[in-house]
DNA sequence: TGTCAACACATCCCTCTTAC
DNA sequence: GTAAGAGGGATGTGTTGACA
């Protein structure tokens, strides 16, 4: 039902998915049935890879904990202590200043001069099965991802794929209700695809739920009821194991 | 139109831990 | 002791948007 989907080209620069226009590596066709089915960059277009934020101490399993580094950063008075305390890098320093995440306080005021010892804190999910504790603040993440901040919403669901390496083992994706960590997957990138637009739209091509209620029969397919699909066919090992040779190329 | 800063993405490197 | 994997972080390259 989904083979329609999925339409490649031969080019001169490779295999070209007529939909994306993404140029694919040349890979040998095989009698698997990978090919029948559609890439989850087809099925959910809009992906991003998870927050970054450059600097291990915003994140913990404890609350209360980044409350206290917090509180010691912002009263710091040795300007050199309180710069190795945040741990400046290229993208963020105590002088940044930046527009506040999609629906978070905004903190006019640089790190270097803030005053208000109270951080703003938010779960997120820094690797499969492991949600932790973030300073959700722009002013401490080298790539925040305001896209992923603006889908977050009650219904949200990220699936997160291995984008950029190989995979051999346990599920080819996950998911999790809260934002993920650029490392979420396995501890080496992946690629964030919510199921939900930041105005709630579903990140689905148009028509593909009114196409698959009419094709499969079984009545209206929502986005959630396709989104389980997709985990139950891909987040186990079988569907790893069964794939193996395919998956050496990263992407599900 | 040119410059610059911010951002996106991928990749590489270093350190530490774990298994053998 | 050594190799492999995991985790954290730096950086190269390209894109985009603001502004003079």
């Amino acid at each position: 039902k989904f083979r329609q989907l999925r339409d490649i080209r031969l080019d001169d620069a490779g295999w070209r998915d007529t939909h994306t226009e993404r140029v694919l590596p040349f890979t040998p066709l095989t009698s698997s049935g990978w090919q029948d089915f559609p890439a989850l960059n087809d099925l959910m277009p809009w992906g991003s890879p998870g927050i970054k934020a450059n600097r291990s101490w915003v994140c913990s399993p404890s609350a209360e904990t980044l409350r206290r580094r917090w509180a010691r950063l912002v009263r710091e008075a040795d300007p050199a202590d309180k710069s190795a305390l945040f741990k400046e890098t290229r993208d963020r320093d105590l002088s940044s200043r930046r527009e506040p995440l999609p629906g978070l306080p905004n903190r006019p005021r640089t790190v270097g001069n803030e005053t208000d010892t109270h951080p703003e804190l938010a779960r997120v999910s820094l690797r499969s099965f492991d949600r932790q504790w973030l300073i959700a603040d722009n002013r401490v993440l080298d790539r925040p991802r305001p896209d992923l901040w603006a889908a977050d919403q009650p219904d949200q669901l990220f699936l997160n794929q291995q984008s950029s390496h190989e995979i051999d083992s346990g599920p080819a994706a996950v998911a999790t209700h809260l934002i993920p960590d650029t490392h979420h997957f396995n501890g080496r990138g992946g690629r964030v695809m919510p199921l939900l637009h930041p105005d709630g739209s579903p990140n689905l091509p148009a028509g593909l739920l009114s196409h698959l209620s009419r094709s499969t029969g079984t009545g209206p397919v929502s986005a959630a009821d396709l989104a389980a699909y997709i985990v139950a066919v891909t987040a186990h090992s079988a569907f790893t194991e069964h794939f193996a040779e395919e998956l050496l190329t990263p992407g599900v």
